[in-house]
Formats: C-alpha cells, structure tokens, sequence
DNA sequence: TGTGAGAATTTTGAATTCATAATACCTTTT
DNA sequence: AAAAGGTATTATGAATTCAAAATTCTCACA
C-alpha cells in the first residue's frame, strides 16, 4: 500500500509552474498574470504567491516589487557560467561515486555505455542522448551526496528550457564518445581524480553552449527560447 | 527588536529569520511557532509564511506537512557533504579567477595575503581567520560567475551556525598558510588550472570538519550548535 | 491628431477569515 | 494509576478581503 502523502498546494503548484517554463508555455521576460494561472490551477492566490517566491529563489522567475513575476531571461553569459558550474559538480560527483559506487553500480553504468555505444554507431542522436542523461545521471546518485545532487538538479532546471539546437558535429561527437570510453576505464579503476578530471573537462557541456552561441552573437543580449 | 519596515516584507523576514537561525536563537529541531514570530516582527502570518517557503528551499528550515516548521538538524554528513561540494566551487572559482582577475585585483590578494601571514606569524587566530576569508571572497568575486556566488553563498549560509570550535593545530595551520602561499604563486602566474587544484585540496573545508568529528561520532547523529 | 492630467480599473501586497488537521485535555474504564 | 477514547483547543492550509501601488482609460486642450 503506498503512503497517503499529502501535497502542499503550493509545491504542486510550483511543480505546474515549472513544468509551464521548461515547456516553453511561460516564455521569458513574460509577465506571470497572477489571475490566470490561479484560474488555469483552480487555487487561490496564496499558494500561488507562495510558489512563485520559491521559484524566485531557485533562479527561475524574478519577482519586481508591485510590479509582479516574471520568467527569468536566460543570457549567454548566465547560460555558460551554469555549465560552467555544472561541470564543476560533475566533476566531484565523479570524484565521489568512485568512493562509493557499488560493484553492481559499475556493471550498470558499462551496460549504459554499451547501450549509448551502439546507438552511437547506429546514429540515433535522440537515444544517444537520453542513455548518455542516465549515465550522468548514475555517477550524480552514485556519489551518495544528496545536497551536490539537490544543487545539481536545480541548476539544471535552469537551463533546461534551452534545449539548444542538436546540431552534433561527428567529430564532436566522435570526442564526446571517446570521453565516454575514459570515464568508464577510469570507474573500473576507480580513479576518483581521472574521473573527475574527465567530467570537469568534457565537452558536452561546452558543446552545448558553442551550439548556443550561434543563435545568440551578444554577450548581454537575453537568450529566447530555441525552437526544439 | 524593533519592527521591520513594510517593504518586501518577505524578503526582510526570511532575513530575520536567517538571523535567528545564525546566530542560535533559533535552534535546530526547534519547532518555529508562526504566531509567535508573527508577534515578534509585528507582521501577519501571510509574509512570515512565504518567507518559511523560500528558507525552504535553500535548506535552511524544514517543512512538516501540518506540523509546521523547523530548523533543519544538520547531520555531520550534511556538513561534510555541504564542505565537499563548497571545495568544488572554490576549485572553480580558482580557475575562472585566473581567467578574470585584473592586475589589481591580483595586488590586492597579494596584500591581503601578506596581511594573514603577519596575523600567523603573531598568532593572532581570529584575525588570521577573518583576513583568510577575505581572500577567499576576493577570488570567489574575482571568477565573475554569478551563479557560482549565488550557490557558494547559499551553502555557507546552510553551515554557518556550526562555527565549529577552532583548535588549530600548529601543524595544520602551517600546512594551511603554506596551501595559501602556493595560491598566491598560482594565481600570479595565472595558472587556473593549478589554483583550482590547490583549492579543492585546501585543507581548510577538511580541518574544519575534522574538528566537528570530534564532537560527534556518530554519522547519522544529528549536528546540534557547536559553541562559539 | 497628439499629449498629458486625472479618474477608473486592475494588480499586487498583506491582513484577516474560514476550514481542517494536529495536539492537548479531560473523562471513563479497567 | 494507567490506558483508551472522545472532546476542546490550537496551529496550519488556503481563500477571501482590504489597502495601496501600478496601469489603463478618458477627455480636455494644444
């Protein structure tokens, strides 16, 4: 039998909401009509007003006095110093899974691999991209900090409605692969420093944001949403 | 306690409860009554409310459905965690710094430096503790990366109130001042990737926790204050 | 036609009210 | 006296109300 769990307004609320700006139903610098959404969910403003001030101190939508809430507009610069960040962390959570990984838990990150491997040699972009999450996604659980994993996916969420264009070129890809074959090889040995240094270092993230800077030139200019 | 001033009251009451918490006047575990807060600041329970949810969501105050809210009861693998992940961004803040920093803001870690060395050599701790904050702020400013401030802020406010109890060992203090003099080598010559890889290994994080494992032993013990 | 002062409307900020869940209290029974 | 059960009280969750700020609209006037 699963637990009774009941859910505070406004958390389901702030989940709904977000849902709206990583959908691209909310778009950024719009501003957030307090009235519609409360008619759209059916609540009233406090658990509104209670979520958005939660989603204000996550990075996503920024509150002006009287003036109402608004999606935060993502610029280039906000973009490239979130990866930047995020690499950071991916790197220690690598560090860290080689502490504290499993056996069990390296057999399932070399069957991911494998998986991404043959959609790499299959082509599949799509698949590729969604075993290569789970991978990342595995050594981020497997370092066993909660609060790197908490602050992680917060600023993930942040950027997450930048789905920048896949335009992979093959040698980028061909690179991102090999990264693979030595972050594996390096969690096989757990080598917590190698491993780091790998994720710190790989390009997907700055590939994503060279595929970004195409669309947006100027360093202050706001980032709008790139179609998906 | 004199009344908040009705502008952004939210925001001025999550940073008397931030205060509160801080400086122990709150203490974790300790249930948050609303009404009484509501009394002591002179609002309505409408903003003290909000201001829960956002203290929320950094990690500072924990919310039971229905029961209320309080101090989050940091475990000493909290604290270790919240330091690992603390490492990582100063690592990163170290490279970008390289990147960024002006000659003048150079000269002025330079001065800041020599500044701790005469409190170390006159053994003055709180001094040296304060200066050596400064500088770890300066690089920190100096990476220009925003997000990175935001986070490392965040994470410092989560741990701050277990200012741990300072038993320096000589040892370690030296060992500390001599982390730092290779920092000022590092960031002299630019070398990012260098003062990165300084800064992560920096013992400081580690001293300090190692100093709060000596009042708790056990890992899922919750942390209570550590007098000051 | 365009502009600006000022009223009307809308929207936000905060207090209050109402409903419900949790807790405390007080019987009753053994 | 202790435990169980039921009632009263209190605290929380959410809607509503009220006040103030911002926005829109109107209309006189150039």
């Amino acid at each position: 039998m699963s637990k009774i769990q009941h859910r505070n307004l406004y958390r389901e609320v702030a989940d709904r909401i977000r849902d709206l700006i990583e959908h691209g139903d909310l778009l950024p610098g719009e501003r957030i009509s307090e009235k519609h959404l409360c008619a759209t969910f059916g609540v009233s403003r406090t658990p509104l007003r209670e979520a958005l001030k939660v989603l204000a101190s996550e990075g996503l939508v920024e509150l002006l006095p009287n003036r109402g809430a608004r999606v935060v507009q993502l610029t280039l610069k906000m973009v490239k110093d979130t990866y930047d960040l995020m690499g950071a962390l991916e790197g220690l959570s690598g560090e860290l899974a080689c502490q504290e990984i499993s056996d069990a838990g390296i057999e399932r990150i070399v069957e991911l691999h494998e998986k991404m491997l043959s959609h790499y040699h299959n082509n599949e972009l799509t698949p590729y991209f969604e075993v290569n999450k789970q991978i990342h996604e595995q050594i981020l659980l497997a370092s066993k900090n909660e609060v790197l994993q908490e602050m992680y996916n917060n600023l993930s969420q942040r950027v997450k409605r930048v789905r920048y264009s896949k335009k992979m070129t093959a040698s980028f890809w061909r690179q991102a692969v090999e990264d693979h074959e030595n972050m594996v090889a390096a969690i096989k040995k757990r080598d917590g420093k190698l491993l780091g240094q790998i994720l710190r270092d790989h390009l997907c993230n700055k590939l994503e944001v060279a595929s970004l800077s195409g669309v947006i030139e100027d360093e202050a200019m706001p980032l709008s949403m790139a179609s998906s």
